[in-house]
DNA sequence: TGACTGACCAACA
DNA sequence: CTGTTGGCCAGTC
């Protein structure tokens, strides 16, 4: 059985930050696993989007190190992630989002 | 149980 | 600039 151990919890520390992502804002999956230890976890971030099918979390404001929507193909249609965040006021550019003005950084607690 | 895969990132040739 | 390699963790076959 699996405990409630923080190390083990790794998924909900990213659902936790992704969760607290503000509305017009976004994130890469680096700066998250930097924040919850280092960037070389990144990868995890990523995984735990895709390993758990949860509908509350802002997975469209989480883009890559570009700015880039990697994840958007795993979406039920690609466009559908840019979609939803011009919705929220972003702009894109180049069909990458301009993080210099809408990266927002995670804390590490709450 | 062991090996492969995956929504990443950074360093190196 | 492009291609390759190493690193991390969890889930699936």
């Amino acid at each position: 059985m699996k405990e409630f151990s923080e190390k083990n919890d790794y998924f909900n520390n990213v659902y936790k930050i992704v969760a607290k992502i503000p509305k017009g804002k976004v994130t890469t999956y680096g700066l998250i696993a930097e924040t919850l230890g280092n960037k070389k976890k990144s990868r995890i971030v990523g995984y735990a989007l895709n390993a758990v099918v949860d509908t509350k979390l802002p997975c469209h404001r989480v883009v890559n190190r570009n700015g880039e929507l990697s994840g958007s193909i795993h979406f039920p249609t690609p466009t559908l992630m840019r979609e939803l965040l011009e919705k929220e006021g972003i702009k894109f550019i180049d069909n990458k989002v301009p993080l210099e003005k809408y990266l927002w950084k995670p804390k590490a607690k709450s």
